[in-house]
DNA sequence: GATGAATGAGCGTTCATTCAT
DNA sequence: AATGAATGAACGCTCATTCAT
């Protein structure tokens, strides 16, 4: 999946320099936050001066961009994937709280825990450009939820449903331990019963 | 209740200077950032010179914790009180989700949403602090959850249920508009559908 | 000494308020520097407020003034009266070294010090004003180093004795040590061999 | 000698940046005591603004250290080829007098002035550096003294007479006049009658 | 593409001093 | 005399960004 989205240009390759430095960008921006992680600590994390930064992004608040809009673009693909997997609406569910929990937990953790955090930090240009891509997204999720009210496994109004989901799951970031008792598949199983009548 | 903790000398007389800075910092911290906010927006907020703040607060990570600490003081109280009146497990659970929607979404929703997102920006000290005062707030919520569970209203390890819903709960203050077509009560009564299979 | 000229007004009486404030600062220009001492160290040290001191002191260079200018006009007048029980040239000579081994060793150490390392931190009025007190008491040098030229104990200009003797007394604040094996006499005695040949 | 020891890398150049701020930052220390001068003063002195400063040293107490340090490294090694051409007792202590009155009363003179009055602005660690050095510096005098104490040109224990000559010596940045009617040599020649009994 | 010295605005904080009480 | 909140200028220092090399 990666692969292919690199080799469309749309996803930065990880192992060239723009691709390491959004990586260790998310990392950072994630530990420290955006204001206090300076264009020193992101240059050194790859190898490079300050000055340098620039010959890839135009300025620091670009580089967060490219952290969130990478991530989203490989998650909303990955759960393109996964939903032409599923079957019946509860297995679609489930698939999507999977996607997301996977990337909140899993590689893209940090850059999807930026998205949640360091918003306020895109300047507005950026958050339409943001919230546009967001937008293919979640369009993917209320398909799936309003299809799971009409086989009338969802008993509340699907948008509510969603919104209280996100937050949901976006908290998992402060709590769940990767290698605690519980493995990803029963947290999601956890969330899917707060969310559909199982049947 | 705000009146009792005052004259208590837990909380600080929001009509004081100092009370009026915790909140005129709670919505700039909120609407900007703890980092991008500086002294000097804070001091302006309410009309003193910047210098003048560190006569109520030894530093600006100080006036932080105070927004947090005394935020969740008056919100533990205030819970308590709740729960006071409640009589079935049920009760008490949909009690406690609307304490939480009501300082999420009302007048002490700016101190709320800084308590979730700055939360790296206080010291290990006011760290330690603050999580102190947060363990008695969800002894509150964890003793009404055991007791759902007890009573076969919740289906989910309570510990689980409780995060997921903090997430929920607080992911509300991005999406729900208070003058909007549902309720405060509405929502709450959303969100208890999640957590427990109502009578 | 200090009594008799405590009651003629000259000095502060080191029991008031005031007197107890010369001392402390005194012992924390030396210690801290004047620039590193604040006005809230001084008020500390003697239990009032930062504000109080400006009824005393109409600001704090003018306690630095004080310092100095209390430490002087009691040395001069201690000088005086040990020059007036030694006899011959040598012996006064001895009488002002030791004076001033005591002025800078003993109870007005702290002030002394202070006078020449603070020099700078005086206004250019009240360097003049001290200068005009240092007159007095280099007077009293001279015309003892003079007699002790005609005398033929000295050899070398006495002006140029008296600066040299200057720096090497002012010198020993920073490696005297009051209870080590050399005391106050024996000190002056090594001082004295430097600048009188002894008959 | 200036120019061995900067081709060596252990002064820096006085024609690079750093250099002139080297020797800026000592004349304005001189003149005005390290707390009194600003980062901005010392940075307008070598026409650069204040933040540039920071590239060439961490803080503001650097370069005081950077002062203090290149003024003994320099003067150490003058005073080591000075030695090296003295023949007798007397002659290498005349040579270290000379040495010692010109680090302090010619081109490093602000820094040796700064040396002895603003030691207490150096923290712990840069003053055990610097401690370190004048060990270096302090056992050639010593070697010198104690040579002439066995030849009976000193009567007084040398640890004492190095400590007396030291004050001595210092003091002249007070008083002595460059271009006055008596010359350096002279000076020291005065100073050198204090010390030994001249054969 | 990379360097690193320089920029310059802006930051949190300090502190002598004032003044109404 | 003493208080203590408030002042406001000044401080040391940071840091995203630029640019000649």
């Amino acid at each position: 999946m990666l692969k292919k989205l690199v080799s469309e240009g749309i996803i930065t390759d990880p192992s060239s320099a723009k691709g390491r430095l959004i990586q260790a960008a998310a990392r950072l921006f994630r530990d420290k936050g955006y204001e206090r992680t300076t264009v020193r600590d992101l240059a050194a994390e790859v190898g490079i001066l300050s000055g340098s930064l620039f010959h890839h992004f135009k300025n620091k608040e670009r580089i967060l961009r490219a952290v969130m809009e990478e991530a989203i673009l490989l998650n909303t693909e990955t759960m393109r994937a996964a939903l032409a997997q599923a079957l019946t609406p509860e297995d679609k569910v489930l698939a999507l709280i999977k996607c997301e929990l996977a990337s909140i937990l899993g590689d893209t953790g940090a850059a999807m825990t930026v998205l949640v955090f360091e918003w306020r930090s895109l300047n507005e240009d950026s958050q339409q450009h943001i919230l546009g891509l967001r937008d293919i997204y979640e369009t993917l999720w209320m398909d799936a939820l309003k299809e799971a009210k009409e086989a009338n496994l969802v008993v509340i109004d699907p948008f509510i449903l969603r919104r209280l989901l996100t937050g949901a799951l976006s908290w998992t970031v402060n709590w769940y331990e990767q290698d605690g008792k519980m493995d990803l598949d029963e947290l999601a199983r956890n969330a899917l019963s707060l969310a559909v009548k199982s049947s």
